[in-house]
DNA sequence: TAGATTTTGTTTATTTTTGATCAAATCAAC
DNA sequence: GTTGATTTGATCAAAAATAAACAAAATCTA
């Protein structure tokens, strides 16, 4: 193992993993720590990483603000386990929307090396699979700096322009007596707009969001084909919505 | 066994394999590790594998294409110079293209605190400018990966929507003798998109690209109104573009 | 076939890379 | 701030890879 391969391990592990620590690194090439440092130094001098005390990271837009990792970490384990089962919903070929939830964020994980492509209003979707195999169409119109997404007319238009096999979107409440809600109209419109150019919707939804009510109703439940949950979502809710005539996966 | 039939087997081996090591190679063909050193210099010299030490690897493998932000501090004096003066040209207002050149990236630093609407298809412009108090409308389309921007058909009819009163672009090479020219097509059919909904095109160029050419002649000099340069453009180069009408900032 | 030429293999010297040690720098908790 | 733990970079010796020098083998040629 040379630095030439070792460079090409570290770089690949930086980017499937986002942080890796000289441990870790270590312990995986077969190599010393030093020798993970000196490596690190170099890569960081070309700049192909961000050198962190301990490590290192990605530099893609790693620094800058396109990053909502913090708010993406609530409930993570739950939210990697919904996406791993909508992971395995999603073919080779397949032309994806994914909207602009923190849930939906964490799939990206999950499909980084498919040969699809992801039609998106999300800019850390954006920025998280620019370093993969999958093609990204970057939905166009104004930029919304709280959500990091785009949103508005321009934007819906751009969609309306495509058509896809599924969509992956979240949703801030959903209930079986409202229907879906969200906490501001431009989400609700970028929602209602990707349903309508797409054969299969999957709602990623995790246990504390079912039976809440956010301030907009903006959709029945006919909106989406499928819904994808935790394990922690109680029996007794399973049952409701599955007579109300819901396909669940959990 | 001869060079002729180790080198097929060594290419054929480096390209299965992505790379391989001289002890490895010499067990294979049967012969020594001087002669597989031999070879690979041989090889190497050629172009046909990239030579590490210990072995050889693919040729693909081993280019490690400098990334964005390396490229956007690479003359970032000379860079940040020529940003200053742009942005003097900038009124509160304004609705200005800046396309996905490093010099413009730039430009962000200089313009956070403006009241301004940026139509861009630089991903790494939207990121800087996203906690800043311009407003940012993103060009919708395919991302290219390598450039970490967005090009392409639906690009530039998203640019088409868009009048602006200035536009700020990059140029890879720029000659009194051809006029404008690009590494690739795609960022040339960027700048035209641009350069008919603008009122004022300014060319940022750095006096390093004055009078070089590229291998795509796109557009006369005539399709920007002004170009800005830095101060450590020879007094002979700058009276020549006067002289051929050019307005020239720096 | 003898002699010249090229290629290959072995040995040796040189260079590069690596890993261990340890003082200095940095960070985190108090 | 001070302390204590961790990380780092410098130094140096060991290991690995390389290039150089030369001998042996294969190939070519007259």
């Amino acid at each position: 193992m040379n630095f030439q391969n070792r460079k090409q391990l570290i770089l690949q592990t930086v980017d499937e993993r986002g942080s890796v620590d000289v441990r870790e690194l270590a312990d995986l090439l077969q190599t010393s720590e030093m020798t993970v440092r000196r490596d690190l130094v170099q890569l960081a001098a070309s700049g192909l990483l961000y050198r962190t005390r301990g490590g290192a990271m990605k530099v893609s837009m790693a620094t800058d603000s396109l990053r909502f990792e913090h708010k993406a970490a609530v409930n993570a384990e739950r939210k990697d386990y919904i996406c791993q089962l909508a992971a395995q919903e999603i073919r080779e070929g397949d032309v994806i929307f994914m909207d602009c939830g923190s849930t939906v964020f964490r799939l990206c994980q999950f499909i980084r090396n498919k040969r699809i492509t992801v039609v998106t209003n999300s800019l850390p979707v954006v920025a998280e699979l620019m370093s993969s195999k999958v093609t990204v169409n970057l939905v166009g119109g104004e930029v919304d700096k709280e959500r990091q997404a785009v949103h508005g007319l321009i934007a819906e238009e751009h969609i309306a322009r495509y058509r896809a096999n599924r969509a992956f979107m979240g949703v801030d409440g959903i209930s079986l007596e409202h229907g879906l809600s969200a906490n501001s109209e431009k989400e609700a419109s970028i929602a209602m707009a990707i349903a309508r150019q797409t054969d299969k919707v999957y709602l990623l939804c995790d246990s504390s969001k079912l039976e809440t009510n956010k301030y907009l109703y903006f959709a029945p439940l006919s909106l989406f084909d499928v819904l994808i949950t935790d394990t922690e979502t109680k029996p007794d809710v399973v049952s409701a919505y599955q007579k109300a005539g819901v396909t669940l996966i959990h």
